[in-house]
DNA sequence: TTATATATTTGTAACGATTACATTATTGTT
DNA sequence: AACAATAATGTAATCGTTACAAATATATAA
């Protein structure tokens, strides 16, 4: 996505394109790192000194409240971000911290004994250790 | 479960039963609603008038490290828990904020792109309505 | 263009949940 | 009873997040 198919994405979800919204979002969808707040700030304030935190913290609430991205909440003392919405799983390594995407069949979940409630956010977390750090340690 | 058998369970687990552990764990498997930790402190801080509130997150955090009680992320802003340490999903309703149990099929997930990986922890979250909210309002 | 209104960004202060830490109390052992 | 080890308590500190007011940028109309 250029920076105008940006901007034109935000403005198409009712966000209006300020510099600094682009410029999350761009960071966001080139970088698919499910960053916390703190990751952004810090990788966007050397390309934009002005930048203050709390833009970050306003875009980033504004965005999930705009649904175009989703609030990981994989670990009790962060949250971090996902501009991919499709529905999909997320695992997080207990060595390398690192956070992986992963699919899953969420209609064979089977669910049992909340039938009648509506769902409207599913979310399935997943911590363990990666494969990477099982062959490294 | 009586105290002897809740000191015998902790004990069993490694934890020492002193009387604060045992009454929170009696809290826990009396009121199966998710406590968070104010929860738990406010509904004990009566009948142990002398009870600390960093009692009640080492109690809770000691419990978790020794496995008897399950961590729940399902809000950003409070970590709630469960002493029912079998695997199953949470409901939780936007409205009235209650947190429900169900039950899903883990070995259906089918999850793919992650082959390989080791996997600790499973946490399946559902926000929505339920079924006593969608029919009161 | 200029004036004016509106929206956004910024920086600081406040907030709240959690943790660190030192002190006191309790428990278990000899 | 004396001692050592463990746990509980209360206060202070920490840290992520939010509230708020001032400054800046953007859009609109005359």
């Amino acid at each position: 996505m250029g920076i105008e198919n940006v901007a034109q994405y935000l403005k198409s979800h009712g966000i209006k394109p300020s510099y600094q919204r682009v410029r999350v979002f761009e960071y966001l969808i080139t970088n698919r790192n499910h960053p916390t707040v703190d990751t952004v700030y810090k990788a966007l304030a050397d390309e934009i000194p002005t930048l203050s935190k709390t833009t970050v913290y306003n875009t980033l609430k504004l965005f999930a409240e705009k649904n175009i991205v989703l609030v990981i909440n994989i670990e009790d003392n962060e949250i971090r971000y996902d501009a991919d919405t499709s529905v999909h799983g997320h695992f997080k390594c207990l060595k390398c911290n690192k956070v992986y995407d992963f699919q899953f069949d969420e209609e064979n979940l089977n669910i049992k004994s909340i039938e009648g409630f509506d769902f409207h956010q599913t979310h399935v977390y997943i911590k363990g250790i990666c494969k990477n750090c099982k062959m490294n340690y």
